[in-house]
DNA sequence: ATTGAGACCTGTCGGC
DNA sequence: TGCCGACAGGTCTCAA
Protein backbone atom coordinates (compact mmCIF):
# COMPACT_ATOMS: atom_id res chain seq x y z
CA UNK A 1 0.00 0.00 0.00
CA UNK A 2 2.83 2.21 1.26
CA UNK A 3 3.93 5.64 -0.74
CA UNK A 4 6.86 7.48 0.82
CA UNK A 5 4.60 8.73 3.48
CA UNK A 6 3.21 5.62 4.93
CA UNK A 7 7.24 4.52 4.41
CA UNK A 8 8.58 7.26 6.58
CA UNK A 9 5.98 6.98 9.51
CA UNK A 10 7.02 3.02 9.34
CA UNK A 11 10.32 4.42 9.28
CA UNK A 12 10.13 6.65 12.54
CA UNK A 13 7.66 3.75 14.49
CA UNK A 14 10.61 1.14 13.96
CA UNK A 15 13.58 3.26 14.13
CA UNK A 16 13.39 3.57 18.31
CA UNK A 17 13.05 0.16 18.43
CA UNK A 18 15.91 -1.12 15.76
CA UNK A 19 18.86 1.58 16.09
CA UNK A 20 21.61 0.56 18.41
CA UNK A 21 19.71 -2.71 18.64
CA UNK A 22 21.21 -6.45 17.87
CA UNK A 23 19.40 -8.56 16.04
CA UNK A 24 19.48 -11.53 17.81
CA UNK A 25 17.76 -13.96 15.81
CA UNK A 26 15.19 -14.04 13.03
CA UNK A 27 12.53 -16.53 11.87
CA UNK A 28 12.02 -16.72 7.99
CA UNK A 29 8.88 -18.52 7.21
CA UNK A 30 8.71 -18.64 3.68
CA UNK A 31 11.28 -18.85 1.02
CA UNK A 32 10.29 -15.47 -1.03
CA UNK A 33 8.50 -12.46 -1.22
CA UNK A 34 8.48 -10.99 -3.86
CA UNK A 35 11.75 -12.84 -4.71
CA UNK A 36 13.62 -15.04 -3.10
CA UNK A 37 15.52 -14.10 0.26
CA UNK A 38 19.16 -14.04 -0.78
CA UNK A 39 21.30 -17.03 0.36
CA UNK A 40 22.29 -17.39 4.43
CA UNK A 41 19.73 -14.35 4.42
CA UNK A 42 19.54 -15.82 8.50
CA UNK A 43 23.23 -16.48 9.05
CA UNK A 44 24.24 -12.59 7.43
CA UNK A 45 21.49 -10.55 9.93
CA UNK A 46 21.78 -12.58 13.17
CA UNK A 47 23.76 -11.04 15.81
CA UNK A 48 24.44 -8.05 13.58
CA UNK A 49 23.79 -4.28 15.59
CA UNK A 50 21.53 -2.35 12.83
CA UNK A 51 23.56 1.37 13.08
CA UNK A 52 20.46 3.04 11.72
CA UNK A 53 16.97 2.79 9.89
CA UNK A 54 16.81 5.23 6.81
CA UNK A 55 14.02 5.61 4.26
CA UNK A 56 14.88 6.16 0.31
CA UNK A 57 12.07 6.56 -1.90
CA UNK A 58 9.35 3.54 -0.97
CA UNK A 59 12.35 1.43 0.02
CA UNK A 60 13.78 0.98 3.87
CA UNK A 61 17.52 0.40 4.44
CA UNK A 62 18.60 -0.90 7.49
CA UNK A 63 22.95 -0.28 7.43
CA UNK A 64 24.09 -3.48 9.75
CA UNK A 65 27.74 -3.62 11.97
CA UNK A 66 28.84 -5.74 8.83
CA UNK A 67 28.39 -2.94 6.43
CA UNK A 68 25.51 -4.79 4.33
CA UNK A 69 22.39 -3.10 4.37
CA UNK A 70 19.18 -4.57 4.15
CA UNK A 71 16.35 -3.23 2.24
CA UNK A 72 13.02 -3.47 2.91
CA UNK A 73 10.44 -2.67 0.29
CA UNK A 74 6.77 -3.08 1.43
CA UNK A 75 4.95 -3.79 -1.93
CA UNK A 76 1.54 -3.39 -1.71
CA UNK A 77 0.34 -4.46 1.34
CA UNK A 78 3.26 -5.30 3.66
CA UNK A 79 2.93 -4.05 6.90
CA UNK A 80 5.70 -4.23 10.35
CA UNK A 81 4.21 -5.19 13.84
CA UNK A 82 6.50 -4.62 17.21
CA UNK A 83 5.92 -6.76 19.98
CA UNK A 84 7.80 -4.51 22.51
CA UNK A 85 9.68 -6.24 25.61
CA UNK A 86 7.17 -6.29 28.08
CA UNK A 87 3.83 -7.64 26.04
CA UNK A 88 1.99 -10.17 27.30
CA UNK A 89 3.90 -13.44 26.09
CA UNK A 90 0.98 -15.28 25.19
CA UNK A 91 0.27 -12.74 22.20
CA UNK A 92 3.93 -11.68 21.63
CA UNK A 93 4.69 -13.29 18.27
CA UNK A 94 1.72 -14.59 17.89
CA UNK A 95 1.52 -15.79 14.44
CA UNK A 96 -0.59 -14.75 11.11
CA UNK A 97 -0.98 -16.70 8.03
CA UNK A 98 1.08 -13.73 6.84
CA UNK A 99 3.74 -13.05 9.05
CA UNK A 100 6.61 -14.17 6.99
CA UNK A 101 9.54 -12.47 8.60
CA UNK A 102 10.00 -12.53 12.49
CA UNK A 103 13.36 -10.44 13.91
CA UNK A 104 13.78 -11.13 17.63
CA UNK A 105 16.11 -8.01 18.60
CA UNK A 106 18.61 -8.35 22.21
CA UNK A 107 16.44 -6.26 23.33
CA UNK A 108 13.46 -8.90 23.62
CA UNK A 109 11.25 -6.88 21.01
CA UNK A 110 9.61 -8.54 18.41
CA UNK A 111 9.23 -7.29 15.09
CA UNK A 112 7.15 -8.62 12.22
CA UNK A 113 6.64 -8.62 8.70
CA UNK A 114 3.60 -9.18 7.71
CA UNK A 115 2.42 -8.89 4.05
CA UNK A 116 -0.66 -10.91 2.34
CA UNK A 117 -0.23 -10.10 -1.07
CA UNK A 118 3.83 -10.70 -0.81
CA UNK A 119 4.74 -7.82 -3.08
CA UNK A 120 7.03 -7.15 -0.66
CA UNK A 121 10.78 -7.22 -1.28
CA UNK A 122 13.80 -7.90 1.52
CA UNK A 123 17.04 -8.39 0.62
CA UNK A 124 20.88 -7.60 1.54
CA UNK A 125 23.43 -5.52 -0.21
CA UNK A 126 27.04 -4.52 0.11
CA UNK A 127 27.95 -0.99 -0.18
CA UNK A 128 29.51 -2.26 -3.85
CA UNK A 129 25.92 -3.89 -4.60
CA UNK A 130 23.87 -0.72 -3.08
CA UNK A 131 25.87 1.55 -5.32
CA UNK A 132 25.45 -0.46 -8.48
CA UNK A 133 21.77 -1.93 -7.83
CA UNK A 134 20.02 -1.73 -11.09
CA UNK A 135 16.94 0.03 -9.74
CA UNK A 136 18.40 1.92 -6.32
CA UNK A 137 21.26 3.23 -7.90
CA UNK A 138 18.85 4.60 -10.55
CA UNK A 139 16.45 6.56 -8.15
CA UNK A 140 15.39 10.36 -9.12
CA UNK A 141 15.74 12.56 -5.91
CA UNK A 142 13.80 12.49 -3.16
CA UNK A 143 11.03 14.88 -3.40
CA UNK A 144 11.49 16.67 -0.40
CA UNK A 145 14.96 17.28 -0.60
CA UNK A 146 16.69 20.68 -2.19
CA UNK A 147 17.69 18.95 -5.47
CA UNK A 148 14.24 18.43 -6.17
CA UNK A 149 13.20 21.52 -7.75
CA UNK A 150 11.31 22.90 -10.51
CA UNK A 151 14.37 22.71 -12.79
CA UNK A 152 15.16 19.50 -11.99
CA UNK A 153 11.56 18.00 -12.97
CA UNK A 154 11.59 19.86 -15.97
CA UNK A 155 15.14 18.47 -17.14
CA UNK A 156 13.61 14.90 -16.24
CA UNK A 157 10.66 15.53 -18.07
CA UNK A 158 12.11 17.32 -21.02
CA UNK A 159 10.81 15.46 -24.50
CA UNK A 160 8.29 12.73 -22.43
CA UNK A 161 5.87 11.87 -24.27
CA UNK A 162 3.99 9.88 -21.55
CA UNK A 163 1.07 11.14 -19.57
CA UNK A 164 2.04 13.55 -16.81
CA UNK A 165 0.75 11.47 -14.03
CA UNK A 166 2.61 8.04 -15.45
CA UNK A 167 5.67 10.58 -15.23
CA UNK A 168 5.16 10.59 -11.66
CA UNK A 169 5.10 7.22 -11.11
CA UNK A 170 8.50 6.64 -12.30
CA UNK A 171 10.87 6.59 -9.28
CA UNK A 172 13.74 7.74 -11.80
CA UNK A 173 12.50 10.93 -12.37
CA UNK A 174 11.06 11.65 -8.52
CA UNK A 175 11.17 8.86 -6.04
CA UNK A 176 8.72 7.55 -3.85
CA UNK A 177 5.45 9.09 -5.73
CA UNK A 178 2.72 6.09 -5.88
CA UNK A 179 -0.88 6.20 -7.78
CA UNK A 180 -2.77 7.92 -4.90
CA UNK A 181 0.40 11.29 -3.81
CA UNK A 182 0.48 11.55 -8.02
CA UNK A 183 -3.14 12.45 -8.23
CA UNK A 184 -3.08 14.52 -5.58
CA UNK A 185 0.00 17.04 -6.39
CA UNK A 186 -1.44 17.16 -9.86
CA UNK A 187 -4.90 18.26 -8.36
CA UNK A 188 -3.20 21.05 -6.12
CA UNK A 189 -0.92 22.17 -9.28
CA UNK A 190 -4.12 21.95 -10.79
CA UNK A 191 -2.31 20.16 -13.70
CA UNK A 192 -4.16 17.21 -15.98
CA UNK A 193 -2.67 13.71 -15.50
CA UNK A 194 -3.18 13.51 -18.82
CA UNK A 195 -1.03 16.08 -20.61
CA UNK A 196 2.12 15.05 -21.72
CA UNK A 197 5.33 15.58 -19.38
CA UNK A 198 7.21 17.23 -21.54
CA UNK A 199 4.85 19.99 -21.16
CA UNK A 200 5.95 21.43 -18.35
CA UNK A 201 9.47 22.10 -19.39
CA UNK A 202 10.95 24.23 -22.38
CA UNK A 203 12.28 22.63 -25.39
CA UNK A 204 15.62 23.54 -23.65
CA UNK A 205 14.39 21.57 -20.56
CA UNK A 206 13.65 24.59 -18.70
CA UNK A 207 10.75 24.74 -16.12
CA UNK A 208 7.34 26.34 -17.08
CA UNK A 209 4.97 27.77 -14.57
CA UNK A 210 3.73 24.06 -14.21
CA UNK A 211 6.75 22.28 -13.42
CA UNK A 212 6.99 25.30 -10.59
CA UNK A 213 3.50 24.34 -9.42
CA UNK A 214 4.21 20.79 -9.98
CA UNK A 215 7.32 20.94 -7.63
CA UNK A 216 5.69 23.03 -4.64
CA UNK A 217 2.34 20.57 -5.41
CA UNK A 218 4.47 17.59 -4.45
CA UNK A 219 6.66 18.68 -1.56
CA UNK A 220 3.16 20.05 0.07
CA UNK A 221 1.00 17.36 -0.52
CA UNK A 222 3.60 14.79 0.88
CA UNK A 223 4.69 16.82 3.93
CA UNK A 224 1.11 17.19 4.57
CA UNK A 225 0.62 13.52 4.44
CA UNK A 226 4.06 12.75 6.35
CA UNK A 227 2.65 14.87 9.25
CA UNK A 228 -1.05 13.19 9.43
CA UNK A 229 0.18 9.70 8.59
CA UNK A 230 1.06 7.58 11.91
CA UNK A 231 2.01 3.86 11.92
CA UNK A 232 -1.34 3.08 10.99
CA UNK A 233 -2.21 4.24 7.30
CA UNK A 234 -4.99 2.25 6.65
CA UNK A 235 -7.81 4.67 6.54
CA UNK A 236 -8.27 5.90 3.33
CA UNK A 237 -11.50 8.27 4.62
CA UNK A 238 -11.46 11.61 3.43
CA UNK A 239 -8.18 13.12 3.73
CA UNK A 240 -7.55 13.60 -0.16
CA UNK A 241 -8.73 15.88 -2.82
CA UNK A 242 -9.58 13.33 -5.64
CA UNK A 243 -8.35 9.87 -4.68
CA UNK A 244 -11.30 8.08 -4.22
CA UNK A 245 -13.80 11.06 -4.19
CA UNK A 246 -15.14 9.78 -7.77
CA UNK A 247 -18.61 11.32 -8.80
CA UNK A 248 -17.92 14.14 -5.91
CA UNK A 249 -17.39 17.79 -5.80
CA UNK A 250 -13.78 19.64 -6.53
CA UNK A 251 -13.14 20.78 -3.43
CA UNK A 252 -11.35 23.72 -5.35
CA UNK A 253 -12.64 26.81 -4.61
CA UNK A 254 -15.48 28.03 -7.04
CA UNK A 255 -14.25 25.60 -9.42
CA UNK A 256 -17.57 23.76 -9.33
CA UNK A 257 -16.12 20.46 -11.19
CA UNK A 258 -16.43 17.23 -10.09
CA UNK A 259 -14.38 14.29 -10.03
CA UNK A 260 -13.68 11.76 -12.63
CA UNK A 261 -11.61 8.48 -12.41
CA UNK A 262 -9.96 7.21 -15.58
CA UNK A 263 -7.73 4.56 -15.93
CA UNK A 264 -4.23 5.05 -17.21
CA UNK A 265 -1.39 2.29 -17.36
CA UNK A 266 -3.61 -0.01 -15.54
CA UNK A 267 -4.52 2.34 -12.47
CA UNK A 268 -6.97 4.96 -11.63
CA UNK A 269 -6.32 8.47 -11.68
CA UNK A 270 -8.62 10.40 -10.57
CA UNK A 271 -8.86 14.18 -11.21
CA UNK A 272 -11.14 17.18 -12.12
CA UNK A 273 -12.02 17.76 -15.77
CA UNK A 274 -13.11 21.92 -14.61
CA UNK A 275 -9.61 22.60 -12.36
CA UNK A 276 -7.11 20.58 -13.90
CA UNK A 277 -5.67 21.67 -16.94
C1' DA B 1 15.17 4.37 -25.91
C1' DT B 2 10.51 4.83 -24.68
C1' DT B 3 6.08 3.27 -23.77
C1' DG B 4 2.22 0.28 -22.74
C1' DA B 5 0.34 -4.25 -21.41
C1' DG B 6 0.46 -8.02 -18.60
C1' DA B 7 2.17 -10.51 -14.65
C1' DC B 8 3.04 -11.32 -9.83
C1' DC B 9 -0.46 -12.79 -5.27
C1' DT B 10 -4.16 -12.40 -1.94
C1' DG B 11 -8.02 -10.12 0.00
C1' DT B 12 -12.27 -7.47 -0.13
C1' DC B 13 -16.30 -5.61 -1.85
C1' DG B 14 -20.47 -5.18 -4.61
C1' DG B 15 -23.80 -7.40 -7.62
C1' DC B 16 -26.57 -11.25 -8.85
C1' DT C 1 -25.01 -17.91 1.52
C1' DG C 2 -22.19 -18.51 -2.58
C1' DC C 3 -20.04 -17.36 -6.74
C1' DC C 4 -17.84 -14.02 -9.87
C1' DG C 5 -15.66 -10.19 -11.48
C1' DA C 6 -13.47 -5.84 -10.50
C1' DC C 7 -10.32 -3.61 -7.91
C1' DA C 8 -6.44 -2.53 -4.51
C1' DG C 9 -1.68 2.61 -2.32
C1' DG C 10 4.01 -1.27 -6.47
C1' DT C 11 7.28 -3.00 -9.32
C1' DC C 12 9.16 -5.91 -13.06
C1' DT C 13 9.56 -7.93 -17.64
C1' DC C 14 8.51 -8.29 -22.20
C1' DA C 15 7.49 -6.77 -26.77
C1' DA C 16 6.18 -3.30 -30.07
Amino acid sequence: MPELPEVEAVRRSLAPFLAGTRIADVDVRRPDLRAPFPRRFRARLTDQIVISLTRRAKYLLAELSSNETLIVHLGMSGSFRIDAPNDAVDTAGAVDRHDHVVFRLSSGALITFNDPRRFGLMTLLTPAQLARHPVLSRLGPEPLSPEFDAAALARACRGRKMPLKLALLDQRIVAGLGNIYASEALQVARLSPFRRASTIATPSGAPRDAAHRLTEAIKSVLTTAIDRTSAKYRSRSSRFRVYDRDGEKCLRRNCGGVIRRRTQGGRSTFYCPVCQR
